[in-house]
DNA sequence: TCGATTTGACCTGA
DNA sequence: TCAGGTCAAATCGA
């Protein structure tokens, strides 16, 4: 896949990279600050989202070159329509995916589910087996304009009707500026020098999923102290190093087939040596699951749950950024 | 009138 | 075959 790629590209996807490893840097700065917005950090996981959405896109273009967004598709006597929608579900399967679980608090009058920065659109309710409550379709407002493709879907918990689980699949490439919430005192420009931990929460989880090992659900859960985050300079290769030395065979465990999640130290994942071992032998889709649990204090939201969910991706491919930055 | 929501039907993938 | 996801016509509301 990434053979054949024109220099006009490879120079498009450097960018991109670059992109998203400064908004990695922000990110890492303002998971150390006491930085208290949420909002923040999920807006840089967004852009990092974006940027690799791009890459990958610029490293997989899309076999059918009908997917536009003008809805244009090779018409083959099928519905023009419900063509473009088999282009959206194909499409889907690559679109990054993320869970966060957010409670809302009834104390502060909120009672549907949160918003987000990002104006949706409701395109589909569904009852789901199982569930108490309707799954809530919702679609970028700007997919037709910007041709994005961000999708959310939000569930109400079962068991606590004040959490909603929201999985958001795409990152906006709509360029939106969504109004980031600032506060007063508070410098929302990313200081990438201090990484100064600040936060009582100093735990930050990192999982690697891959849904595709026979199709089992495979997941690594890392978890390390953010302190360990603070010599890093450079977050992409921090991340390259654990998401490297991940191994499913060395993480699964045999007691669930299923799902296996695992949950080691940052020590442990770095001590497993430089090897980067992405190129497993599994050569279909790799998922990566980023789960970072954050907290909030003057928020309505009351707590926050995040998975991302990197579906479709080569597993070959390993993005090591020290080719593009020495 | 126009944009958002609702809802039944259709499509896809497991 | 069925559950989940999406579409689009109908409806609603500003």
């Amino acid at each position: 896949m990434e053979r054949g790629l024109s220099w006009e590209d490879n120079t498009a996807l450097v960018a991109e990279l670059t992109q998203g490893m400064e908004c990695a840097k922000q990110l890492c700065a303002a998971l150390h600050s006491d930085e208290p917005s949420s909002e923040t950090r999920h807006f840089l996981l967004e852009k990092i989202l974006a940027s690799y959405h791009k890459s990958l896109l610029l490293l997989k273009p899309p076999p059918e070159s009908s997917i536009s967004g003008d809805g244009s598709s090779p018409s083959g006597g099928i519905d023009k329509s419900r063509d473009v929608g088999r282009n959206v579900t194909k499409k889907r399967k690559l679109m990054p995916k993320w869970t966060e679980h957010v409670r809302v608090g009834t104390e502060n009058g909120l009672e549907g589910p949160p918003e987000d920065r990002y104006s949706w659109r409701k395109y589909g309710q569904k009852d789901i087996l199982g569930a108490k409550y309707p799954r809530s379709y919702y679609r970028c407002t700007h997919r037709k304009v910007h041709n994005c493709w961000a999708t959310k879907q939000v569930q109400r918990s079962n068991g606590d009707p004040n959490t909603f689980e929201i999985t958001y699949a795409g990152a906006h490439i709509c360029g939106q500026t969504p109004p980031m919430k600032q506060e007063p005192e508070q410098n929302i420009q990313q200081n990438d020098d201090d990484l100064t931990m600040q936060t009582s929460q100093a735990l930050m989880e990192f999982s690697l999923n891959s849904d595709d090992f026979e199709g089992k659900e495979t997941m690594c859960h890392f978890s390390f102290p953010q302190t360990l985050l603070t010599d890093e300079n450079q977050p992409f290769q921090t991340l390259r190093k654990v998401a490297g030395n991940y191994s499913p065979t060395s993480f699964v465990s045999p007691a669930t087939t299923d799902s296996n999640y695992h949950s080691v130290s940052y020590q442990e994942a770095s001590s497993f040596g430089g090897v980067h071992n992405l190129h497993h032998s599994h050569s279909s889709d790799l998922t990566d699951l980023f789960s970072a649990t954050t907290s909030s204090t003057n928020s309505p939201i009351v707590g926050l749950d995040c998975t991302i969910d990197l579906p479709n991706y080569d597993p070959n491919f390993l993005f090591d950024a020290s080719e593009f930055f020495p």
